[in-house]
DNA sequence: CTGATTAGTTAGCAC
DNA sequence: GTGCTAACTAATCAG
């Protein structure tokens, strides 16, 4: 705990995209004998390096330097899953809101076709009753009433 | 870091909420005479206390359990600082897809009127066109043709 | 300093 | 063991 040495390599090889509000200090201290050893092996390669490759490497090493190199693993692992976990859910609402506004744009133009079809449907309605009524009205004074009946 | 202490009322006091996933087991060690020394305050009274009373409390005691007390009470608010960051956002998702699917519903909402009221439109166009083509067939038969023009 | 937010770490679950 | 996710911690920013 009161052991402040850091990784040497962990500044230049943390970030995986730009990051530009964290300046990123390293926070995880190590024994000093570890600093040395770690700095053997970047954080990169640590990371790509599948099981098998490790236990070949670590095959040489003490038992505890060798637990310190899996948890290391592990945790810059776990590092990239949190990355992925957080950019999915970001691009999760990003989805969302796109879809939203894509539906905004449908029902405000369907609302746009409905009013023009609504005021054609009252056009010809009007035009039809008119008709019917001035037909009707040639005809006969006393079938006008009937024909308002009819025109639906 | 060889320490492996925990505070011994975190356990009791450290969930907000339910915590049906994770099993909420104390990380953070310190040294034993703290654990002592802290175990005579809870964390919810020193997270809810102000920080003049946090003076008036520490000024007894000595300068570097003070400043481990303002380290502890720091992390609880963070805690429920970042708590609160996650609802915030979830709720922002919920919203978001409560949104989505009103959108949803008033767009086939939309569409549906606008089925019925084509086919109103279609129905009262082709009732004027008859009835029109009707009236010019009883009078001159060469009117038919015009007729289909004059409908629109 | 307080509160909010982002990135990294840890615990625990699922496979 | 690997990958994912929720909660936690630390760093940083805004106010």
């Amino acid at each position: 705990m009161g052991d402040d040495v850091k990784y040497k390599d962990a500044k230049s090889d943390l970030p995986y995209g730009s990051n530009a509000k964290r300046k990123v200090v390293p926070r995880r201290s190590c024994k000093k004998e570890d600093k040395v050893f770690f700095s053997t092996l970047s954080d990169k390669k640590l990371e790509k390096m599948t099981i098998k490759e490790l236990n070949d490497y670590t095959r040489e090493i003490s038992k505890h330097q060798a637990q310190e190199l899996k948890k290391r693993r592990r945790i810059l692992k776990n590092r990239r899953y949190a990355l992925k976990c957080r950019v999915k859910s970001i691009q999760k609402s990003v989805n969302m809101k796109e879809e939203n506004l894509s539906l905004e744009k449908g029902l405000s133009a369907a609302k746009r076709e409905l009013k023009t079809i609504l005021s054609e449907r009252d056009n010809y309605k009007s035009k039809y009753v008119q008709l019917y009524n001035h037909v009707f009205e040639t005809f006969s004074a006393s079938t006008a009433i009937r024909a308002s009946k009819l025109a639906d």
